[in-house]
RNA sequence: GCCGGGGUGGCGGAAUUGGCAGACGCAAGGGACUUAAAAUCCCUCGGGCCGUGAGGCCCGUACCGGUUCGAUUCCGGUCCCCGGCACCA
């Protein structure tokens, strides 16, 4: 018999595939669409252990939802801007756009090798002028619909990529890619606003029933809602002016001792102009200025605050307070003041001892008598108000209520719902990303480039002699133009689009990646979207996923799509570690998808990095677990090669008997369990095993009935079977041993088996029975015994029976099929 | 600090509705085949105890308690690990 040679078939199927176009996605209105979606990776030009787990998980559920009668989409592309193509440019003196084709066409061949089910029809890549055309057009979208705009702010720069960075790119102070600590400078850029969507990207996660609940938490998280009530306060030594403080406790509100603002705040030189506290309060901004994320957003760092000699007026009570600067606010926070109410609020307990403040009690719980005097930590729990006014003797809940109501009818204050979230900062100061479509004129100001001028193209041309690729400014062709709109000369805007913003709408552009008319074509997009089942990592959670949820919602908003949701299901897939580390280069436990396709076949690979793990969970590498998965597709094969032939015997000759039915059985219930794991549970670890038992019990019977007599119907319902529930996983395998079971069509043309309830009975079942919650004894019953039937076996067992001398059953419980359980005293 | 997720053999993991804990695989040990090796096949495989044996008993799903005829599963509490957010007013 001929052996298993995975590289062999692998190449066969591979361009059969290819030559039939046989995963070509066309609209079809009869059949069920199913948009199935990989995260499009970084063209780096080497596939990782990660990419190969992504990309199995996603054929499979293609592969099988095809054999399911769906229409589906499974297409691939390139998320192709970015900072490690200028890097590459010049350690390598190569162009990005050069780096960049030459890594894709080198990935999509490995990814032709995992045998990955894709429409190449539809690749699209994020660098090309093409598809970037319609990322400018999406920012003029923005821009006309008041969603980009350009401000000076204070904004994350990383001084080793040489850029700014958006908020969802800082982790813990530290830029995401290369995790150098990120310094403040302060700039002009573009941002999108996405904050006019918070209330929305929060709500419509409840929609998100098929999302990972920690994925929704974690957006929950990030935008940060909280309730509370904007309160205006007077300043005494300037009447005209007035400080606006926001808070989530007004109910503490006659508590308020001082107030404190941000270094950045814009009152700050004001109240001390020509004062004799100017030096020491433009000294301390300066400082906390300085200063950089870590360090200024770190709870440990110590609270810091300076008098600026001026005093805020209490809306309430008319009180005067003194206003400091302090070290531990925020100017991109609620209004970047706070009223500090050191009684019942920890941080402003302790602010307020360390610098002699006064302490007052406005809220008194149940049955105590609190003095600020004598407290030793803030009372931060419910209660009745005191020292307040009018207001006392109110519960405290109800009195963040009146008195917010009370400060709106003196036009002082109303409620108010702030945000963690921030506007999605944009520009990037680098070369290689699509150019932001702006054009400067000294006579019109800000002019958006007309939409019939794009794109905006890159200089293709770069110099790259340098330590870094030099941006746009360095083009002066590029730079100078004309104004679109009194033709005078005038200068392009030089920065370019952070990269998200790219992958925000691929998945709309993958519908129709050739159009011409606009980023995509809305009877196509109309029919395809939503992504019915998203899989990606974990890390994006609260960046590409929510900026493309964003995007969605404008775009729905522009009426360009019917959905306001993209992603239906969402399955975040774990890492791939080994020796108990993520496989890293430094740490030298890397594994590469293409040793192992070399080396066993992707088939081999695929089915390992399915059966190691549930999908979202991290999988541990294991080389001997490689070797396991490949043993057992070994064994498929000869069973399918050896055993064809007895698929083809006398029909009408053979007896169906016990062995044939048992064989039936787990056949039929191997369907219903892969199917359903496939299907309702992401389960493919639990899937394959289910294969694996159909495959021993093939083997058995085979075993069993070795002096002949083998049931040919029944044999060849088992091999096929196995066959086309191991296709979606081992899909070059599968083909293979479908052909020759004898049949000329692909595998994937097949309809999925479906299984014969009737089947899975069995006649008989073994019962176990319980004395007093412990096994005692089994016994083999019909499977039909009603609950009293089952007792009496049960008394009748002698081993049981022999337990029961002289003693009374209390009581006898019996569920049908399973067990029977006795109490004695 | 707040909010999530988790803790099961030597290992990855299973137990889907509260019903035999450890499916399936890996590793390990023993055996068959072979001149030998590879490959393949068969057996054992949570711990302890009793028994010559067939077999039997006890313990065991992080820990303590509860509900229940019966708990890995439900409830209360504790410990530990992982992840997210965090001077957020």
């Amino acid at each position: 018999m001929d052996s298993y040679k995975p590289r062999e078939i692998e190449q066969k199927w591979q361009r059969c595939w290819e030559e039939q176009m046989q995963f070509r996605s066309e609209r079809d209105p009869a059949r069920p669409k199913y948009y199935v979606l990989e995260m499009f990776p970084y063209p780096s030009g080497k596939l990782h252990m990660g990419h190969m787990r992504v990309y199995s998980i996603g054929d499979v559920l293609a592969r099988f939802l095809r054999m399911r009668g769906y229409n589906v989409i499974h297409p691939m592309g390139w998320d192709a801007f970015g900072l490690p193509a200028e890097n590459a440019a010049i350690e390598n003196r190569i162009s990005p756009a050069v780096w960049t084709e030459k890594n894709i066409a080198q990935m999509k061949e490995q990814q032709k090798q995992l045998g990955v089910s894709y429409d190449w029809e539809r690749e699209v890549n994020t660098s090309h002028p093409d598809y970037y055309r319609w990322t400018q057009w999406l920012f003029l979208l923005m821009y006309r619909r008041g969603l980009a705009y350009k401000k000076k702010a204070p904004v994350n720069w990383c001084p080793s990529c040489q850029t700014v960075l958006a908020n969802e790119q800082v982790e813990g102070g530290a830029c995401w890619r290369c995790a150098t600590p990120v310094e403040t400078r302060e700039l002009s850029q573009w941002f999108l606003k996405i904050t006019d969507y918070a209330e929305r990207l929060l709500k419509d996660l409840s929609k998100l029933t098929g999302w990972p609940e920690r994925v929704k938490i974690m957006q929950e998280n990030w935008i940060g809602r909280s309730e509370g009530s904007e309160i205006q306060f007077g300043i005494k030594e300037f009447p005209e002016l007035e400080l606006r403080t926001f808070t989530t406790r007004p109910d503490t509100l006659f508590g308020v001792t001082y107030m404190v603002l941000a270094a950045e705040h814009p009152l700050v030189r004001r109240l001390v102009a020509g004062t004799e506290r100017e030096k020491e309060v433009l000294e301390f901004v300066e400082r906390v200025r300085r200063e950089n994320e870590i360090q200024r957003t770190s709870a440990e760092t110590e609270k810091l605050g300076v008098f600026t000699g001026r005093h805020a007026i209490n809306p309430v009570n008319g009180e005067a307070v003194p206003i400091l600067v302090g070290n531990y606010v925020v100017m991109g926070y609620g209004t970047g003041a706070v009223m500090g109410v050191p009684a019942h609020d920890q941080r402003d307990f302790l602010f307020a001892r360390k610098y002699g403040l006064p302490i007052r009690v406005v809220i008194q719980p149940p049955g105590e008598n609190l003095s600020g005097d004598t407290m030793e930590e803030a009372y931060t729990g419910e209660g009745i108000l005191v020292n307040s006014g009018s207001f006392n003797g109110l519960p405290n809940r109800e009195a963040m209520k009146k008195i917010t109501e009370y400060l709106r009818e003196q036009g002082k204050g109303d409620f108010k719902v702030t945000y963690r979230l921030r506007d999605w900062l944009i520009s990037r100061q680098r070369y290689w990303g699509a150019p932001i479509p702006i054009i400067y004129c000294d006579r019109c100001g800000t002019v958006p480039v007309p939409e019939e001028d794009l794109p905006v193209e890159l200089p293709l041309e770069v110099e790259l002699s340098g330590s870094r690729v030099p941006g746009l400014e360095h083009y002066p062709s590029f730079v100078e133009t004309s104004c679109p709109s009194c033709g005078g000369p005038a200068r392009r805007e030089t920065d370019t689009m952070d990269t998200f913003i790219c992958s925000s709408w691929y998945f709309l552009r993958y519908t129709s990646p050739g159009y011409t008319q606009a980023p995509f074509d809305k009877k196509e997009a109309d029919y395809w979207m939503p992504v019915d089942q998203y899989i990606g990592g974990i890390e994006h959670a609260v960046l590409h996923l929510l900026y493309a949820r964003f995007f969605t919602k404008v775009l729905y908003d522009a009426g360009l799509v019917q959905v306001e949701e993209p992603f239906s299901r969402l399955l975040a897939q774990g890492m791939v570690y080994k020796d108990g580390a993520k496989m890293s280069k430094s740490k030298g436990n890397v594994v590469s998808p293409d040793e192992i396709i070399e080396r066993y076949g992707a088939d081999t690979g695929r089915l390992f990095i399915l059966f190691a793990s549930p999908p979202e969970k991290d999988l541990e590498w294991s080389d001997q677990g490689v070797e396991g998965c490949h043993r057992f597709l070994r064994r498929v094969w000869r069973l399918v090669k050896e055993g064809r032939a007895l698929a083809d015997g006398e029909r009408d000759a053979a007896v169906m008997g016990k062995e044939e039915k048992e064989l039936r059985r787990i056949i039929h219930s191997g369907i219903k369990k892969v199917t359903e794991d496939i299907q309702e549970r992401f389960n493919f670890n639990t899937a394959i095993s289910a294969i694996m038992e159909m495959v021993n019990a093939a083997y058995n019977y085979l075993h069993e009935r070795e002096k002949g007599g083998h049931h040919p119907a029944v044999w060849r319902e088992a091999l096929e079977s196995i066959v086309l529930l191991l296709a979606p996983f081992a899909p070059h395998l599968a083909e293979e041993l479908w052909s020759s079971l004898g049949h000329r069509e692909s595998v994937f043309f097949q309809p999925w088996p479906e299984y014969d309830p009737q089947l899975l009975r069995r006649e008989e079942v073994e019962i176990v029975i319980q004395i007093n919650g412990k096994v005692r004894g089994k016994m083999t019953v019909p499977v039909d015994c009603s609950q009293e039937e089952l007792v009496e076996l049960a008394r009748g067992h002698q081993r049981i029976g022999e337990l029961l001398q002289g003693k009374e059953i209390r009581r006898a419980v019996a569920v049908p099929g399973k067990l029977v359980n006795l109490v004695i005293g």
